[in-house]
DNA sequence: GTGATTGTAATTTATGTAGTTACATGATGT
DNA sequence: ACATCATGTAACTACATAAATTACAATCAC
């Protein structure tokens, strides 16, 4: 199973909030619009976002903040509050325990999975919020250059 | 997204085969039945690997065999056989170009990904179908020696 | 040749996720 | 105070993905 695009989405809105950050208001609707997606699904993954205490955001209220810098915010904090302990590969729940196979797949699939998941997730714990914007502004100021070029 | 039970079930029809030849008949119905699935899904999945060439089928027989040793078939090999380029992680197809981050999150977020998708796959590509089958060894042996002990 | 088995397509069922609607709760501005 | 706007969340719908089932042609084994 793939992780859902609520990943993606997350960091996506973490990034618009401090990119747009008194620019325009910080509404779930206006970020909404830059996911192309609707404002229930990004109020749902900023409430999110804000118990695990990634962002505060108050209740009525607009523009939400970082609760911390983007330095300190990976791609692995955002894992965990939005996917939790969610596993990026699946086990069958029920194989036959009669069966040497089927009795004993189940313990050694996850024993090995986890080795390439924590692999993964060691990863993203070393990518910040930071990296992501860092990387979008470059990749747009590649983008306005060119377009320049062309005038 | 997950991946799905096929890897997991992949894994241990290959384990079957190298476990059970000679021992019984490796029909796709005496396989589903140690996973617990349909004969169906089995042969699908048999299919699969006999075009990947981790196993040799031939149509109208049973008793597959490993085209391979089971050492030097790893889980990366069953993974490319059955997900082929299947993503751990999902990204948004679209969203708003007009944006800074909308329109440059995709091609950002697509290159972290991508350092944590290979950072698990070579932790696949180095478990071998050798260790699967010496871990179920240990885990049954483990078992059977608290059942003598019980009695 | 008969019976068992694989290979595969088509259909149904189940599950998870995104999207929508609705509304209560709280903030903001005049 | 009041109207307006925003968040937080529940309930429901729509949709996509995958597993399970049904059906059957092609092939093998005895």
């Amino acid at each position: 199973m793939k992780i859902s695009t609520r990943f993606s989405d997350s960091i996506h809105i973490l990034a618009f909030i401090n990119i747009y950050q008194g620019i325009i208001p910080l509404t779930s609707s206006n970020i909404a619009s830059s996911i192309e997606t609707s404002p229930v699904v990004v109020r749902r993954l900023m409430s999110a976002l804000n118990k695990a205490g990634l962002i505060n955001t108050v209740h009525g209220a607009a523009d939400p903040v970082l609760a911390k810098s983007p330095e300190s915010i990976s791609l692995y904090d955002v894992f965990l509050a939005i996917e939790g302990d969610a596993h990026l590969f699946t086990i069958d729940e029920r194989t036959n325990p009669q069966c040497i196979v089927g009795g004993n797949i189940q313990e050694t699939l996850n024993g090995f999975y986890q080795q390439a998941e924590i692999a993964a997730k060691a990863k993203l714990a070393r990518i910040s919020l930071q990296d992501v914007i860092d990387t979008i502004r470059v990749k747009q100021a590649i983008k306005d250059a060119e377009k320049e070029r062309r005038n």
